[in-house]
DNA sequence: TTTTTAAATTAAAATAATTCTAAACCCCTT
DNA sequence: AAGGGGTTTAGAATTATTTTAATTTAAAAA
């Protein structure tokens, strides 16, 4: 009957053009199986080797950045060289703790914007991403 | 009468607690002299070699850091692999072009952010970073 | 099912940006 | 003028990421 006997991830590859590959498959897994996730490619990377998956870096490269072609994910850039891949594809914003690293979303529809200027002549405004900073509190 | 002979820059920097040595006094005449300016750590290099002085690219990436935390300029992610140190030191956020890499300023007066929540528990907010990535406008 | 083809994966080398190191140098005080 | 500690430097090292060229694999064709 069934011609293919797909799990949804692979419906998902296919449907943003990419071949379901096992590599994919288990990567997508990891990913997009549980809540929203912030991870670096190492950090992936050798969770994906803790769960039995033998996969090189420069693949967990590819296919991040494939991912976040095709809009299954995101990057944020918080510092230099810190990046990270973000699965929360609705619209938000992040806090990012400077001392521990740790990223927090913000969720967009509470946040408003207001009288933000014209951009530069011949341009429009792709996106907006608003990072907020915060430090551990002062105590005394 | 006086005892010491000194420019403007070298009371900076004597403020700032940094000795004013010929590279630091050359660079931040290079960067505080004129209008606010947005520099990468190579642009910067070439620059100054340009004007004429002999300077090693690790004292460019020494002088930037060292101005940034004496709070004479502030550092700009943007990208992974773009960090730009700007010398603009009034409350603002950035327009980026993502096709040229230009920055431009947005003041911060005008701008009005609303209904952020509260931090994470245990942290304060440091500061707030609104970059507005743009792209040449389709035209059609 | 086997063959074919093109895409995907890989290890390893290459690159880019930045930092470190240890020696030489220079600003400032005495 | 001399000494001392901060500063500069070239070059090596590091970190994050990308590229390369060969191998493997998924999917289409036969």
């Amino acid at each position: 009957m069934t011609t293919t006997r797909d799990g949804a991830y692979a419906a998902r590859l296919r449907a943003a053009g990419l071949r379901p590959t096992r590599q994919r498959l288990a990567l997508a897994k990891l990913l997009l199986a549980g809540p929203n996730r912030h991870v670096t490619a190492e950090q992936l990377h050798r969770e994906a080797e803790l769960n039995g998956l033998r996969v090189s870096l420069a693949t967990v490269y590819n296919t991040l950045h494939q991912f976040t072609e095709s809009q299954l994910m995101r990057e944020v850039v918080v510092e230099p060289g810190r990046v990270y891949f973000d699965t929360n594809m609705t619209p938000h914003h992040h806090f990012y703790n400077v001392a521990t690293g740790a990223l927090t979303d913000i969720d967009a529809d509470n946040l408003e914007i207001r009288g933000l200027p014209a951009p530069p002549a011949g341009t429009a405004v792709a996106s907006v991403d608003v990072i907020v900073r915060v430090s551990d509190e002062k105590r005394n």
